[in-house]
RNA sequence: GCGCCCGUAGCUCAGCUGGAUAGAGCAUCAGACUUCGAAUCUGCAGGUCAGAGGUUCGAAUCCUCUCGGGCGUGCCA
């Protein structure tokens, strides 16, 4: 990657010009010099303010660090032009060449370009493992579309990923669910914590238990939303019926971490930075929830997995301190863990909300969503946004097949590209990428330029586990390309030499594109 | 009370590991189809980055406090 490239460079100009000073190892080593794209383009296509970083820790003056700086990256004749601005800042203009030669890598590697080579961390992600006691929801979308979205990219980005759907059936909510199913056969009441929603009638007419019938439904909605899973963990029969929860307390017993108090079993997860112990086994003899949970994290940690990554709604956050100090206590810290807190989904249609309560029966299932404005859509909308942020997700918004929708005009990019292609063939203009170098257009540098930035994208994106950027990032090249489209005509039977050059770029960047959808899960259609 | 998250354009949201004039889409208004698909593009307008202090060459971004909203705070799951 050339940002990457760059920064090397810029260290060693720094190590040369201060001999090895004490100072700079240190920067290097610890912050290293920023590459940024600067927002405008007379500030190049890469800035970096490595001398205004430097000012204070060497007490000299930035320009005249820059200016040095400058001297050094002249040279090298990859850089055509290297500016040195006000207070310090160093901008670094590509050549040409080297722009064309990245292009080209892109069209020769395809999806594997840029891509890490190196394995990374082994890591187990959990993420949906919704009650199989009920349909999915517009929530679940979301956390089965970032879910799903972010375990490509660390895939890409070299981790091995194991995507597990945590199935809890063996909890009260089963019993609850049964009872429930049991009344409505004989036709009584719905007992008061039985589950209240019109969707359970719709097992009345299957043969086998309920919970595999949500189930059932649960793996069949995620499947058209594009939603894998290496493997459903059942509770009951991984944990229960092998007697792992009894023997992860036994284990967490032998460490001196329990205690009892008032008939009840208590973990010392305060030890591991909990806010107060928790209660393993309560004075009635039964496990709270919490003792199942610590079992299965013990399975990941037994599994071999030196990462786990959990994403959690938003109101279960108040457990992250518990799980994580399970986590430390059982693996002696050597196991990292990770969850991403995903906010709640409010629905609206026209602005009016819609509501989605289970226990109403007016709920709005994720496979109606999908059903109504389909898997592409549903899923752009559920991965532009930080998983941070609450989401206000407006279906009457999503469903417009025009230009409010972000989905289509990406997809359109993408269409136009092959519609460009398609058009050459018609006109017999033979592709041969042979070309002698034009000066871009504004238009074309600024697309470039984006375009090679694709691998450090996702690259981020799984660093900084937020699957949102990769999301955010597509928006942007569908506009520079739409732009580039308008200002640059590429098929010119009167100019061979630059239609071969935007042809070549078209491709390029097709490349990428259809490379980015795939980690969206996201179709990219030849016509619309 | 305590803890976590959020507060950026009329609306929905990016930007937050400190950098140059704070961005996009939608909505409003004014334009561009004899030319690779107008599902597009160009332009106008829209902001005390909730507020107040602080840190520094530089703060939407980091720290403290205040206000507003959501969630959590069980021997529930």
């Amino acid at each position: 990657m050339l940002n990457i490239e760059l920064q090397n460079n810029v260290h060693t100009i720094l190590k040369n010009i201060f001999n090895e000073n004490e100072q700079i190892l240190d920067f290097i080593k610890t912050k290293g010099a920023k590459i940024e794209y600067p927002k405008e383009r007379k500030f190049g296509d890469y800035s970096t303010p490595a001398a205004m970083q430097l000012a204070k820790i060497l007490k000299k003056n930035p320009f005249e660090i820059a200016g040095q700086i400058k001297a050094e990256l002249e040279k090298n004749d990859k850089y055509e032009k290297v500016d040195v601005v006000k207070p310090g800042f160093i901008n670094i203009f590509l050549s040409n060449e080297v722009l064309f030669h990245e292009l080209k890598t892109i069209q020769e590697q395809k999806e594997n370009y840029s891509k890490p080579k190196e394995q990374k961390e082994k890591i187990i992600f959990e993420y949906v493992s919704a009650n199989p006691t009920g349909p999915l929801h517009i929530g679940h979308g979301r956390w089965a579309a970032l879910g799903d979205t972010l375990s490509r990219i660390l895939k890409w980005a070299g981790y091995t990923v194991f995507r597990e759907f945590y199935v809890n059936d063996a909890g009260v909510q089963v019993k609850n669910l049964n009872k429930t199913v049991e009344a409505l056969k004989n036709n009584e009441p719905v007992p008061e914590d039985g589950y209240h929603g019109e969707y359970v009638k719709e097992v009345l007419d299957y043969g086998g238990e309920p919970i595999d019938f949500f189930l059932e439904q649960q793996k069949q909605t995620l499947s058209e939303f594009r939603v894998e899973f290496d493997n459903y963990f059942s509770e009951k029969k991984e944990l229960h019926d092998k007697n792992n929860v009894k023997k992860v307390i036994e284990d967490l017993k032998s460490k001196g971490l329990t205690y009892e108090q008032e008939d009840a079993l208590w973990f010392k997860s305060t030890e591991y930075g909990d806010d107060k112990d928790r209660v393993l086994i309560k004075s009635d003899g039964n496990y709270t929830y919490f003792s199942p949970d610590i079992a299965y994290h013990k399975t990941k940690i037994n599994r071999g997995y030196n990462k786990i990554i959990n994403f959690f709604g938003a109101d279960h956050h108040g457990y992250i301190k518990r799980i994580k100090a399970a986590v430390n206590a059982l693996s002696e810290k050597k196991v990292k863990f990770d969850v991403i807190i995903g906010q709640l989904v409010s629905l609206f249609r026209e602005g009016e909300p819609v509501r989605l309560s289970k226990r109403t029966g007016t709920m709005i299932t994720l496979s109606e969503v999908i059903k109504e404005i389909g898997t592409d859509a549903t899923r752009y909308f559920l991965t532009a946004i930080k998983a941070d942020t609450p989401l206000d997700f407006d279906l009457a918004l999503a469903q417009k097949k025009s230009s409010d929708n972000p989905v289509f005009y990406i997809q359109y990019a993408f269409a136009r590209m092959n519609s460009i292609v398609k058009k050459a063939q018609e006109k017999n203009v033979e592709i041969t990428f042979k070309f002698e170098p034009v000066e871009f257009q504004d238009a074309e540098r600024d697309l470039i330029v984006k375009i090679l930035k694709y691998p450090e994208e996702i690259l981020d994106a799984a660093k900084q586990l937020e699957p949102h950027r990769v999301t955010n990032y597509l928006l942007d090249i569908a506009t520079l390309f739409h732009k580039f489209y308008e200002s640059c005509k590429v098929i010119d039977e009167n100019d061979l030499n630059t239609t071969q050059m935007r042809m070549f770029i078209v491709f390029s960047v097709r490349q990428a594109l259809e490379t980015l959808l795939g980690l969206l899960g996201i179709n990219a259609p030849e016509r619309m």
